[in-house]
DNA sequence: TCCATGTTTCTAGAATGCTAGAATCGTCGT
DNA sequence: ACGACGATTCTAGCATTCTAGAAACATGGA
């Protein structure tokens, strides 16, 4: 992951709605959620609501998928581990030895890159 | 970590300089860098970076200490530790045996919660 | 086709965050 | 005590982000 979407992710998740949202979508795993159900659980109006949902998904957080005239969205597991790789990168660079978290993340859900 | 303090280190990093203010204080390990150091390594004028390390305090991501005239930051790697674990809280809730994130992180560093 | 429903886009105003020059504060060496 | 130096705070202006009402768009059912 380079700076770029690591910079994206960390922008999508460092507002109160959003990350209301993200861990909404977390709880739900491969089955995601639509957007009513998104609503009811974070509770703020429709616009605003989509607005953060756009977000996330731009900042590649989640993904929309249209079911009928409802939207599902799911969250990104696959961004979060690379977020999460990314920020751990190098640690301790000057002595690894003494550094118990560099790369050693056995992340990634079962089930692929969605959902 | 409560979504507070979550939120605080997720906007804390998101924000280019402060991230790579953070990334460098990561591969300095428990060493950390004193502010010469760090301006050195991402090149912009004093009083912004002053604004972006206090930010970076601010938020729990690091820590300052003063040798003299010179202030010596260091990453906080017990937030970035927390950070993790409260993204990947809850994963996948419904269907746990699906899911190969969920609370899973033999994280921290040897060497206590400073550094 | 027409209406109800679910979602997104448009819009403006308010709030927040960022940058960098100038001034300030604290510490060291002489 | 004084000057040099490292770092922070103050300030103002600029840019970005957030919110929510209103309007628009898309889909499904009657």
């Amino acid at each position: 992951m380079e700076t770029k979407s690591a910079l994206q992710s960390l922008s999508g998740l460092a507002q109160d709605h959003r990350l209301s949202i993200f861990r909404y979508l977390v709880t739900r795993g491969t089955v995601g959620a639509v957007v009513q159900e998104i609503a009811e659980s974070v509770g703020f109006s429709g616009s605003t609501l989509s607005f953060h949902l756009k977000g996330l998904v731009h900042a590649g957080l989640a993904s929309a998928t249209a079911e009928g005239r409802f939207v599902r969205y799911h969250a990104n597991f696959a961004a979060m581990d690379g977020l999460i790789r990314y920020l751990t990168e190098h640690c301790c660079e000057d002595d690894p030895g003494r550094c118990a978290i560099a790369a050693k993340t056995p992340r990634t859900p079962k089930g692929g890159t969605r959902a």
